[in-house]
DNA sequence: CTCGATATGACATCATTGTTGTCATGACGG
DNA sequence: CCGTCATGACAACAATGATGTCATATCGAG
């Protein structure tokens, strides 16, 4: 054996911090001519994802803290792709939703990213796919312990 | 069907940001009382697996620019934790490797996070970890085209 | 209902780190 | 030998995650 378990999932872990990278500059690139970042993206998904958030609800969907979010929120409402909504369960904390423009730019963008995925890895079948999304989430799951 | 293949490996790279990043809040938090930082663990890690690296080639192996890992090189050098070593293929450019401090200091790293890993992710068999490795190395391989 | 604890927005600051640019010099191939 | 490229050294910048503070709204306990 070459190792154990936990070398294993080590191995896992470590192929993931330059395939975040990579991909952000892939993602970067498409996005500069909208004049919009990662951050920016990642608020935009979420939002397009789950329906209308506060601040910190966002946050916490991203695993990051609300000041940061809360930039990326003013940044995105600045530009005119998310704005503010009444929010039925708190009166303080509005709901962030997006905009038509906003829709529709993540919309674009996310329907080009899927375009260039389609014919990634291709060596790799479906169930082996099934598979790498159950062992990440195990361990997004475990690994905040 | 809930999507195409493309949508189904979008859903692997969602998985993989909030990973590092908690990942490297872990990994960060016991490192804090060595008074080093994950990008100078990285390169530890590179030197320890790969063996004394040139600053552009422990760059390349990052897929990161030489001039970020030349900076981490530094502060690694003023701990003590690695040192030059004459090239014999290129007089200029030294080769750099871990000193004693330094291989001591990952392995004991290195033993505290495989034994972490080992109790993380129970529901997943092996043959799941692996296909989860090959898929990543898979993405790695072509999302930079 | 009152009060204390908590959540939230707003604002500010800082550290890490990836990116980019420049320049002098050595290395290497034609 | 000369032009091109690689390398180290140095510098500056941008994105972003982390942290702290403060006033105020919200909420739950008593």
């Amino acid at each position: 054996m070459t190792g154990g378990r936990g070398a294993r999932i080590y191995d896992v872990l470590r192929e993931t911090r330059p395939l975040v990278l990579n991909s952000a500059r892939v993602v970067e690139a498409a996005l500069r001519d909208d004049g919009i970042s990662v951050g920016m993206r990642a608020v935009l998904e979420v939002l397009a994802t789950a329906g209308p958030l506060t601040v910190p609800g966002i946050a916490h969907r991203l695993d990051l803290a609300r000041q940061g979010i809360q930039r990326h929120v003013d940044d995105l409402a600045a530009r005119g792709l998310v704005t503010a909504q009444t929010n039925p369960a708190h009166r303080r904390s509005v709901l962030v939703r997006l905009t038509e423009a906003g829709t529709a730019l993540f919309d674009r963008v996310h329907d080009d990213e899927l375009a260039r995925l389609d014919t990634i890895a291709a060596d790799c079948g479906d169930d082996e796919i099934a598979a790498a999304l159950k062992v990440l989430r195990a361990l997004n799951r475990d690994v905040r312990r």
